[in-house]
DNA sequence: TTACGTGCAAAAGGTTTGCAATAAC
DNA sequence: GTTATTGCAAACCTTTTGCACGTAA
């Protein structure tokens, strides 16, 4: 079944390989489980799916796909980038629990409304935001790592 | 004359070399200009003060002052972290103009409240953030590069 | 005096790329 | 059939590190 990712390809006429489309099924599915992997753990989940794609082909697939704007790069903090499926209409931040790494997304509609009021007020209109808020949690909380 | 980053490490216990003392000078420097270089403009400007420092002992150097808290890295996207003098209570964020790469700080109480809600509402205590803002100008503006 | 810092050059680690083989259109 | 894409391995670029030498306290 065509995955949304591989559907948005198609729709930007990119020459679909089987490796582009693994890819594409990959970070879809990651996408839909709000998961944000980075270039290995994109290999690895491709690899178990058709072992014939390389780690280069990885790295050329994820700057396609970003470079087309189908998704998006994160530098949470770690060594990696991490990727995640660009958004549409349903834009989001992260806050990073730093005590497990998980990335936990949230929208708050007044925090972007005051971000465009304050680069107005430094006269600049808005292309952009990149904000993560880093936290411990007040309660224990389960043990997933990682998001 | 001891600069104020020079200080905060004979605060700190440090032992004073020559190159620590350069590094801390310009990167003194560089916050009262509201400047953010990177590795490379450190060494730069550290050399034309006295060419015996090595790149090395650069990078060893911001590792120290980053781990004692006394400096702070950022990536705005590019390909080597920048550097500025760790806020003690001013607390600033940052506006990147895309088509210069200018850098601009900004600081919006309304802001830092609310990102403090919003981490209470997901259950955590914010313990830092990391807010960036990408936007073109209005009106062009005059030809400075960096920030 | 002595532990710690430095310079050099080599290594590490993530990412990119040249090239010949391969596959999509 | 053409042109773009892939795999492989080597290159690249930033950052780190081992080691012998130097120096602050």
């Amino acid at each position: 079944m065509t995955s949304r990712i591989e559907q948005a390809c198609i729709d930007k006429g990119m020459k679909m390989t089987e490796q582009r489309r693994v890819v594409a099924r990959v970070l879809s599915d990651a996408s839909d489980a709000h998961d944000h992997p980075d270039v290995e753990e994109v290999y690895r989940r491709a690899s178990a799916i058709d072992k014939r794609i390389s780690l280069a082909t990885v790295y050329r697939t994820l700057r396609l796909f970003e470079d087309a704007a189908i998704i998006q790069s994160h530098d949470f903090g770690g060594v990696r980038a991490r990727y995640e499926a660009a958004e549409d209409d349903s834009h989001h931040d992260h806050l990073i629990d730093v005590d497990s790494g998980e990335v936990i997304e949230f929208y708050d509609g007044e925090l972007e409304a005051l971000q465009d009021r304050i680069a107005a007020r430094l006269g600049f209109r808005l292309v952009d935001h990149k904000m993560e808020l880093f936290g411990k949690a007040l309660e224990p909380r389960s043990g997933r790592r990682g998001g």
